[in-house]
DNA sequence: TGCCCCCTGCAG
DNA sequence: CTGCAGGGGGCA
């Protein structure tokens, strides 16, 4: 098998979501009655003894769900925040108390004594983090996050901005960065990159205000597309339901196979660590 | 700015 | 058994 095929799906942004709508749908206005840590490295940030998370969080009522780039951000009503980051392996169920515990659980969040919300993380990698509003204004993966490609601020103009400021790293290296775009992994830059046409190794001010165009507009729609979808196919599960996703990339995972628009085969090359696919016939 | 590291399953 | 995958923080 290609190095890079869907063995496992790496949660970025519309996997994020999809998790967060799920737990919007099963959590919102409901109170966290008792909570387990059984990988304690994965507690991070000021709050670091299990105990006094279990004495801050119980009682405490889920008032929001809000996502931030990969980040799942819980609003509490005490004003207190509660951060996930499912970083490579980590995923979230919501199940029945009674249920016996998986393989690799990490965390769990008792709901009105009758659900239970588990983080699981076969990695460790996962972050768990308890913050006030200063820590979460000064957390400093999302204080320095770039423009969430969903929203209205994210326009090209932006993108090529904030490319600028990379000018000299390769395109798909800076599409990594989350202070460029919130929310993009390798799947997805990618992908938004074999849509708009664009070399993954061209530098990222190389770029024509054409080219920026038409790579804001891909990101865009192949974040919603895979929103719609649920998340990227794979074996492994998405939402908190234990559903998998649906969306099948283009490129990502299909080294080797033929490009599905001009029917060369795709090439994948190593850039920054990371696996990238690319079409050399369609990106230029 | 680029490389190491965290960790585990699985391919070779 | 070895080596590789990878998000993102930390460090030179």
């Amino acid at each position: 098998m290609e190095l890079g095929d869907l063995r496992f799906r790496v949660p970025e942004l519309p996997e994020v979501e999809t998790v967060r709508i799920g737990l919007e749908n099963s959590l919102l206005g409901r109170k966290i009655t008792q909570t387990r840590i059984l990988i304690t490295k994965m507690l991070k940030g000021s709050v670091t003894d299990p105990a006094e998370l279990d004495r801050i969080l119980s009682g405490e009522r889920i008032m929001r769900i809000n996502r931030r780039g990969k980040y799942l951000i819980f609003d509490l009503e005490s004003g207190y925040h509660l951060l996930f980051h499912l970083k490579m392996r980590g995923h979230i169920v919501v199940v029945p108390l009674k249920e016996p515990d998986g393989k690799y659980l990490s965390m769990g969040l008792t709901i009105d004594n009758s659900l239970e919300m588990r983080f699981h993380d076969m990695w460790t990698w996962g972050e768990i983090r308890l913050v006030n509003n200063t820590e979460l204004l000064n957390h400093p993966g999302l204080s320095e996050m770039g423009e969430e490609p969903l929203s209205d601020n994210f326009t090209w103009e932006s993108l090529k901005r904030s490319l600028s400021r990379r000018s000299k790293t390769a395109v798909k290296t800076a599409l990594l960065d989350q202070a460029v775009v919130a929310g993009v992994g390798n799947i997805y830059a990618d992908e938004s990159l074999f849509r708009s046409g664009i070399m993954p190794t061209r530098s990222a001010g190389s770029l024509t205000d054409d080219e920026c165009y038409r790579l804001h507009k891909s990101i865009k729609e192949v974040l919603q597309n895979a929103i719609n979808y649920g998340g990227t196919e794979s074996d492994d599960f998405i939402d908190t339901s234990g559903n998998a996703g649906n969306y099948r990339p283009l490129v990502y995972g299909r080294s080797g196979k033929s490009c599905t628009i001009c029917g060369n085969i795709l090439q994948r090359i190593k850039m920054g660590g990371r696996g990238t696919v690319y079409c050399a016939q369609c990106q230029s």
